[in-house]
DNA sequence: TCTGGGGTCCTAGGACCC
DNA sequence: TCTGGGGTCCTAGGACCC
């Protein structure tokens, strides 16, 4: 017999606030946020910018009044930073659990029935990651534990959420009645996979809280909702239907956009940045192996501004055979870029996706294929991954990108790139 | 002046096959 | 009057996640 499964989930609390604060401590209990790219919305939020009721995804500019009146500082997107300071946290929780799926920047499932009896159970377990991680790292983590990840989800919501549990929450460690309990003071919307669309549509079945949907037949949410809303209730109950997704399948669409700083009129602009677009797309399509046989460019103006003249176009770009050789997929953005085109707009966002995508080594090629071409088409993409990647991005670029790049998104104020940069290391006097 | 950038999965419906 | 019973593949759109 087996140990039957157990989940937990480990994530950051506020994450790239916390990671703004490890290295500029002044900004302790100082309200913070950190913005989204071209700096527009809050994507971050310190606890006192959460209790003055901002919400996330609020736009900066309707902040100004707030964060004048309460000191609130804003800092850019640094990403650079926060990949390496998350990839330090997965390091760390790996020596504990080597069964770990990456969920997202800042949150990690880790299967723990092996572990469980080396740590002396889950709460012992919890509190030991949490204080080397704050040890190793500078940031504080709440650690859920459930016999499903869904569970582990709840249950990393309550340690969130609930003093009592101080950050550390094991829904095994609690009697059943408490486990009942906690459930039905937790709305059904904290529920993963529970959006705000079947939120309203669970409220007029008269489901409200966690234990209402724990407590629907499945067969009946099935009927209403479908097979994923049925898996969610299976495993609010304890069955366990999803699995750790350890190993990372490859991406079936790799996506390039970004808004601009300022309005873009020509075709010319638009170009430049649609070659840097796809030409960060090819890099993360060749670092993964794989080949796009279509490229997808579309090109928008502000959807906020009604007033102004609106245009929003994309075109599909198939491939004559499957590539990732960034020339030709630059070619072929032309090719799109050139029939949706319209003069007299001003554009606010740019973007490329690459579909279609197949592995690399199984591909077909052509009878009549020139081989020592072929050959040396890959050479130059991997000679040239190579240099960015030893020397920095763009050390050598498509010509077709641009040189002022003076449409690139706002970036103000970001701080520096503490771990990653030699330039930028933080020094202690 | 000013509103992010990625992804996944599922379902329904149409076209087509035998 | 009456018109089978399976399938597959593709696309668009919706819902969700961070």
């Amino acid at each position: 017999m087996s140990t039957p499964a157990q989940f937990a989930l480990v994530d950051v609390n506020n994450f790239y606030v916390s990671c703004e604060r490890v290295f500029q401590p002044r900004l302790h209990n100082i309200p913070m946020v950190v913005l989204s790219n071209n700096d527009g919305c809050a994507v971050a939020r310190s606890n006192e910018v959460k209790a003055l009721g901002v919400k996330m995804g609020a736009p900066w500019f309707s902040l100004k009044d707030l964060a004048l009146l309460h000191g609130i500082e804003a800092f850019s997107s640094n990403y650079t930073l926060y990949a390496d300071m998350s990839q330090r946290v997965v390091d760390i929780l790996r020596d504990y659990a080597p069964d770990l799926e990456v969920y997202s920047i800042d949150e990690s499932f880790l299967r723990i029935e092996q572990v469980l009896p080396l740590h002396g159970g889950g709460v012992a377990l919890g509190r030991q990651m949490r204080q080397r991680i704050r040890l190793w790292t500078g940031l504080p983590v709440c650690v859920g534990i459930g016999p499903t990840k869904t569970l582990a989800k709840f249950a990393n919501h309550l340690a969130k959420k609930q003093a009592v549990f101080e950050g550390v929450c094991d829904l095994n460690a609690l009697s059943r009645p408490e486990r009942q309990d906690w459930m039905a003071q937790t709305e059904v919307r904290e529920v993963w996979g529970v959006g705000n669309r079947t939120a309203r549509r669970l409220a007029e079945m008269d489901i409200h809280t966690v234990l209402d949907l724990r407590n629907t037949p499945p067969a009946r949410v099935r009927e209403r909702f479908g097979v994923v809303m049925e898996r969610i209730v299976c495993e609010l109950r304890g069955i366990s239907c999803l699995g750790l997704e350890d190993i990372t399948p490859p991406k079936q669409q790799i996506m390039a956009s970004r808004s601009f700083g300022r309005p873009v009129h020509s075709v010319v602009e638009l170009r430049e940045a649609l070659s840097a677009h796809v030409a960060r797309a090819g890099e993360k399509l060749r670092a993964q192996q794989s080949l796009a046989g279509a490229v997808h460019v579309f090109i928008r103006t502000n959807p906020f501004k009604p007033d102004e003249p609106q245009y929003n176009a994309s075109l599909l770009v198939p491939l004559p055979e499957p590539s990732n050789d960034s020339r030709l997929l630059s070619d072929a953005v032309w090719v799109a870029l050139r029939k949706i085109f319209r003069a007299g707009f001003a554009y606010k966002k740019a973007g490329v996706m690459l579909t279609a995508l197949s592995e690399a080594r199984r591909q077909q090629h052509g009878l009549f294929e020139d081989t020592v071409t072929r050959t040396r088409d890959a050479t130059l993409m991997k000679t040239l991954d190579h240099l960015n990647l030893h020397f920095g991005r763009d050390t050598i670029h498509l010509a077709a990108t641009g040189t002022s790049r003076d449409w690139r998104m706002r970036s103000a104020n970001r701080s520096p790139r503490f771990t990653t940069c030699w330039d930028e290391l933080p020094s202690a006097h």
